[in-house]
DNA sequence: CTAGAAACCTGATCTAAGTCAAGCTGTCCA
DNA sequence: TGGACAGCTTGACTTAGATCAGGTTTCTAG
């Protein structure tokens, strides 16, 4: 669908060129994945692929066990909500590394499309997974991995939404969190005050002040100091949605 | 400044618990930072610490080579801008575990503050790094950590700014990262449309339009088709800040 | 227990940026 | 080489949410 059909398919080069002989290797030393030590990256496979203008590299739920660095050209990462809204997180160039938010989940979590005609590395982890990562190296990258994607999520959820959305999917997101580590989903306390969440949402105090009032005569929540009770779900997960 | 006279600083606590031992482990163990071998961590040394409310965590620049596991209580993470505007960029509750951003920096990249009384265990990746780490796993790590630097440095791009601002840092940005990577700062080929960057930074296609126009009256900027040109860097930067 | 200060709420007004509409420009391929 | 289409620009109008101003409630410290 985003594909258009004139874009042609990507195209795996044969014979692939190993990291210490790339030309391109001023671009991706810098990049901080290889240090001196080029040979334990190429013992994990590497492959170049070249991506015409709006060829899509990955797209989400796509199992992925592998980074790209672009080699040249450039790409854009979006997610498709809905309402099949685009909506751009990123965008990359040159000398960039991609996809370390996929690491925690196994899988893509964007599209990822080039923008231009670009000539993309892609680097293999799960070997390098094999061979050399110790438990506790393997859950802290997941940990950060599982951040980035995190991150993402919250711009998501400021950026083109309305001061109603932001406010439903901060609560929805509290209390999905607080569920995670045992506590109840519905009912918990906010720690932080109207002031600290409008400021962390991108919003005037006044108006998350509003919007609790509003919430709170349609039923959808109800409050007792800083005691939270999510009343109505469904309808406050539509609001996001 | 932030810290309130009130607020007693943070107090180390003696004897500290293994983790294999420490009561919490149900909170810290899904967290997903401990694997079935908290042995391995128990080598890197923890200390659990108390916070009260408002007492500081960490603060930018401060060198910093740990994560901290939040047992109980929440915390703020946030920056001040050069007008002295705090920006919150985070918030954190039990289970969570911080300060994945500095391990590229070395150093706090944010506040971090206490919401309640808290308590925190010091996660010190010291030891961690020196013993277990491969070179490749080591440069892994600094990456995914700067990119979530760069997921927030682009989140209070977007939060809590103007159109201008937000094109104006666009601009910067992009030159500042193609310099990065050896091609030239002030001249340079935009290879996404305006609707795409309209889309990145939240706003509608023909705001960024008339900004771009704005700029180019004003001899901010350049164009020709999609070659910029900055002419005015100073200026420029000062619509920023 | 009480005074003062935060935090919170509500209403009135203002404005930055969105939406709608229409014309312009460049580029690609038939 | 010219028409069609995508991308860009400009103008007129609308609106969501900011700002300003005032009041009420809830903490907190002495």
């Amino acid at each position: 669908m985003q594909q258009s059909h004139k874009a042609p398919k990507e195209v795996a080069m044969r014979n692939p060129i190993q990291c210490n002989q790339c030309s391109m290797q001023s671009i991706c030393v810098p990049a901080g994945l290889i240090p001196s030590d080029v040979d334990l990256l190429d013992k994990s496979s590497r492959e170049p692929h070249v991506y015409n203008k709006r060829a899509m590299v990955y797209s989400p739920d796509q199992p992925m066990h592998s980074l790209f660095a672009i080699k040249s050209g450039s790409v854009k990462c979006y997610t498709i909500d809905s309402d099949g809204k685009q909506q751009i997180t990123s965008f990359h160039l040159a000398g960039d590394i991609i996809g370390m938010e996929s690491i925690a989940n196994g899988a893509a979590v964007t599209y990822c499309e080039a923008l231009e005609t670009s000539m993309l590395c892609e680097i293999k982890l799960s070997r390098l997974f094999a061979q050399n990562f110790s438990g506790v190296d393997k859950n802290l990258l997941q940990l950060l991995s599982k951040r980035i994607g995190q991150r993402n999520a919250h711009y998501l959820n400021v950026v083109n939404t309305t001061a109603e959305q932001r406010v439903a999917s901060f609560l929805m997101a509290m209390g999905d969190h607080l569920h995670e580590h045992g506590f109840s989903r519905y009912e918990f306390r906010l720690p932080m005050t109207r002031t600290d969440i409008a400021n962390y949402l991108g919003l005037a105090v006044e108006t998350v002040s509003r919007i609790f009032t509003s919430f709170k005569q349609q039923g959808l929540i109800e409050t007792q100091q800083s005691i939270l009770t999510i009343k109505n779900v469904a309808e406050l997960k539509q609001l996001v949605a």
